[in-house]
DNA sequence: TTATATATTTAAGTTCGCTTAAATTTATAA
DNA sequence: TTATAAATTTAAGCGAACTTAAATATATAA
């Protein structure tokens, strides 16, 4: 397969499985920002092709085939920022959508050789874990969400949804970098937001903007 | 222009550029092994678009803005086969291929990075020059194909013809790379071909091989 | 259970970049 | 100059990846 589109498909279908490893369409193409019917569209010629179990009106699922691909497109993707962010000093509220084209445009090999390049980097620079060669995954650290806090937890910032639009720079904006240490101070029943302590000072963010926020209590 | 193809275009076009700043459809064609009726189509797009000067029958011209495109083309070209070769160990028979699909992937911002990084290097692997930001290309050394050279001449190995399928590999199996010091032996008549020494050894190079191969007249 | 809302698929149409075949123009050679 | 060859354009058509609108299936709520 050489298809820009297919290869999104793939990536965006595996990054929002559920948990009975199912995607809806309407799910799908609201990811990709395309209509249903180009969903329905392109699901049949990845069904085709192997990639994807596929049965109208029922769940989308993938294939062996097709998750080993999905994978090793995260892998392109991932490396790809680590090499733009650590080697380039480009800042990682940037690297996403230069990745999101470069993914496409590069053979294993080069994959490879930045991988060796970068001293086997394990997480991109928003957290998340870098497949190997053969689509295996480290697991990684148990992380929650800072919506799963409660009043007083301190924990450690490990992973950013690099997937949602403008949420790097703002959170960037209020502070917040991996590694970097929040205390959670009150978590407001009305709307669910959270208060929490950042660097000494005071900052509440939305229930949204916690929930795409991942950390490992302290203690 | 956000484009695989019409950037291809603009870059064969300009590489193959006659004396009269001029390309004929069919070369153009056979540079970009397509059809020339699919030039033609593009051509008017190209032209609609103000990237070249088109006229039914006539010889294609760049615009000054196709000819800056071009030019950029070019540069990020250059400068991924130099990070490919130099940084990441990439043989310079295989950086072209890469470098062709990087091309169109990556941002001026990623570009201007990566010069950076390789500390502005002035020549791809292959010892073609690569044009700073404004398109301003330093004159390079005055060079001639080994063709042109006469029987007992010693020459230096500038730049290798890195758009001809094959060649680099063959030319890398005769022992040539930049900077290698050859002397001509003799010029045999009814072929055109080359005798030559390279590290001792006596080579014979066909015309069509050595008229792609540029040197330096030493002395 | 039935009405209504939502999700999904089907149908028809568009743009892009290509193809082959036929028509036409330009170049070359007798 | 004229016949022939070569280059170029035009015409028709294809697959990929989209779109909008309409039809149909499924989910949800009264
Ligand atoms: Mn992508
Ligand atoms: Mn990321
Ligand atoms: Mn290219
Ligand atoms: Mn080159």
């Amino acid at each position: 397969m050489d298809n820009v589109s297919q290869e999104d498909y793939l990536t965006a279908i595996y990054r929002n499985l559920d948990e009975a490893g199912e995607i809806k369409p309407n799910l799908l193409a609201s990811k990709l920002e395309i209509s249903n019917a180009a969903v329905t569209d392109m699901l049949r010629k990845l069904s085709r092709d192997g990639f994807v179990d596929y049965q109208k009106y029922k769940g989308i699922k993938l294939t062996g085939e097709g998750e080993l691909y999905a994978k090793n497109m995260l892998r392109r993707h991932r490396i790809w920022e680590v090499f733009l962010h650590q080697t380039l000093g480009m800042p990682w509220d940037k690297v996403h959508d230069e990745a999101e084209k470069l993914e496409h445009s590069s053979s294993d090999e080069i994959i490879n050789l930045l991988e060796e390049f970068l001293e086997y980097p394990e997480v991109d620079p928003h957290g998340y874990p870098i497949p190997d060669k053969n689509g295996k995954i480290k697991k990684s650290k148990t992380v929650v969400a800072i919506t799963e806090l409660n009043e007083n937890d301190t924990a450690k910032v490990i992973r950013v949804n690099d997937d949602v639009k403008n949420l790097l720079s703002y959170v960037t904006k209020i502070g917040i970098s991996l590694g970097k240490e929040i205390i959670v101070k009150d978590k407001l029943e009305y709307d669910g937001s959270v208060l929490m302590m950042i660097d000494r000072k005071e900052v509440n963010i939305s229930n949204k903007i916690a929930s795409n926020i991942f950390v490992e209590k302290i203690k």
